[in-house]
RNA sequence: GGAGGGGUGGCUGAGUGGUCGAAAGCGGCGGUCUUGAAAACCGUUGAGUGUAACAGCUCCCAGGGUUCGAAUCCCUGCCCCUCCGCCA
């Protein structure tokens, strides 16, 4: 949610930079609701103030013991007055706030313009893309011929876009995951938090997934209206939803594993092969929550820490910055990170990392005390994938592949997988 | 699953249908004292909206209702606690 003096006083500027990233904002629709609301709330807060004055002149007169019934009459009108201009200063509310929580976030200063994908602009190229003597297979051959990894199975037993490992190919998945853990607590300085994968309308909210989103997310059909998470960026941050902390606890640095369920409503023919896309993933996460000034640097580290992580298992990523118009609803600026996959002779997004600024914040109400102030004052908030697991899975299986088909485990994640330095038939 | 008790400011916790945005304590902030600190004492301290600043308005879990007037009474939902049962 954006500051709603934004779009009281500068609509057409606020247009402007929603523009830029390809949304049009209804100025005249706002600026005529907004116009309607001002006058209606001011009528009804008139109206409320004479209902406070008269009930308490009534409790005074009744104290003392003098006849209400005049007093009473005169008030006799105010209330249904009263009822009927709420009412329709609420639904004009509702109105507004339906439109406004749909409004996405401002790109910042330093995004580059674009409207598409092609336009995301590429910052550099880290580690060296490997080279075969022999034509390299891609993960899903791979692990088929290995007999450790079967999407064929996980059909009959859920659907499409479902996947199952055996064996030390399964092995290696958790390896990765407690390698990312321990990279990010014990060396980025991340809380390790465990959190619902179910979550209520309310935390989904907060992220920005609802209202605008509903048909990504997977909902659960009993009374109680729980979704499963897409992400746990969604849990993490709601952690302070309510909350206001002591500005000396922060910048708040929260990482999780969890998995993340997508729905992958509005891509049924992409990436139909293989672990690339599905709808049950592994993700670790990295949350955090600092104050205003120093997000913008707290972005930068946030990104260098996912990136260690393709450094340490030794893979070739480039770094992208999205165009205004490729971010996510609620980022002001995203970069993404892409791992070679040898298979496709490209660059595939691994990670996302964006600075939310106040956006969440506001739609949580997720603060801190200010030590100079006193005064509440509302958290940026960042979040970053560090990594998606079954896209590293991916990675590692096809550019640490021999011609043998044997995948050779990375260096960092032996001491997690019992020593096995091969993995093998 | 059965029975009961609760949700009040940053935290703990009082609150009679009317001068209650709300006692008290803790914490925070400012001060006195002190070389400095602690202790003690004094003062101050909810969030939002609005205003040049006041005023005004909203908020005592959420949503409805009763009433001239609701933190307080009624209904529904959510959450927490205690006991019993069941269970990994």
């Amino acid at each position: 949610m954006l500051d709603p003096k934004f779009f009281r006083n500068d609509l057409k500027q606020l247009a402007e930079q929603l523009r830029a990233r390809g949304f049009e904002l209804d100025v005249d629709a706002i600026s005529a609701l907004e116009e309607k609301r001002k006058t209606l709330q001011v009528h009804c807060e008139s109206l409320q103030q004479e209902r406070n004055a008269s009930a308490k002149s009534i409790g005074k007169a009744k104290a003392q013991g003098e006849d209400i019934a005049p007093l009473l009459a005169a008030v006799e009108s105010l209330k249904s007055q009263l009822q009927d201009s709420e009412a329709e200063l609420s639904g004009l509310q509702a109105e507004l706030e339906g439109i406004l929580a749909r409004v996405p976030n401002i790109p910042h200063e330093s995004v580059p313009a674009g409207l598409k994908e092609d336009d995301n602009v590429e910052l550099a190229r880290v580690g060296d893309i490997p080279t075969f003597d022999f034509e390299p297979k891609d993960h899903v051959d791979l692990g088929a011929e290995l007999g450790m990894l079967d999407f064929d199975t996980a059909s009959k037993i859920t659907g499409s876009r479902f996947s199952v490992m055996k064996g030390p190919l399964a092995t290696l998945h958790r390896a990765l995951t407690q390698f990312m853990l321990n990279t990010h607590t014990l060396e980025h300085g991340y809380n390790e938090v465990y959190v619902p994968y179910m979550v209520n309308r309310d935390s989904l909210y907060g992220t920005g997934q609802l209202p605008k989103f509903e048909e990504d997310l997977f909902k659960l059909t009993d009374d109680r209206e729980f979704y499963l998470i897409p992400t746990a960026e969604v849990p993490v941050t709601n952690l302070m939803r309510d909350e206001i902390v002591d500005e000396s606890a922060l910048p708040l640095r929260y990482t999780a594993h969890t998995p993340c369920f997508r729905s992958e409503a509005g891509s049924y023919g992409r990436d139909t092969r293989g672990m690339i896309r599905q709808h049950q993933f592994e993700k670790v996460e990295l949350v955090q929550l600092v104050k205003p000034e120093e997000s913008d640097t707290a972005l930068e580290r946030l990104t260098e820490h996912a990136e260690a992580i393709l450094q340490k298992l030794g893979l070739a990523y480039r770094k992208m910055i999205l165009c205004a118009g490729d971010m996510g609803f609620s980022a002001t600026k995203t970069y993404d990170l892409e791992v070679w996959v040898p298979s496709q002779e490209k660059y595939r997004e691994i990670s996302s990392c964006s600075n939310m600024r106040d956006f969440q914040a506001r739609r949580m109400k997720a603060r801190y005390r200010s030590a100079e102030t006193g005064k509440p004052a509302l958290l940026h908030t960042l979040n970053g994938s560090g990594l998606a697991v079954g896209r590293t899975l991916l990675a590692v299986m096809e550019n640490y592949q021999q011609a043998d088909g044997s995948i050779v485990v990375p260096e960092v994640l032996r001491p997690y997988m019992g020593g096995v330095e091969v993995i093998k038939r």
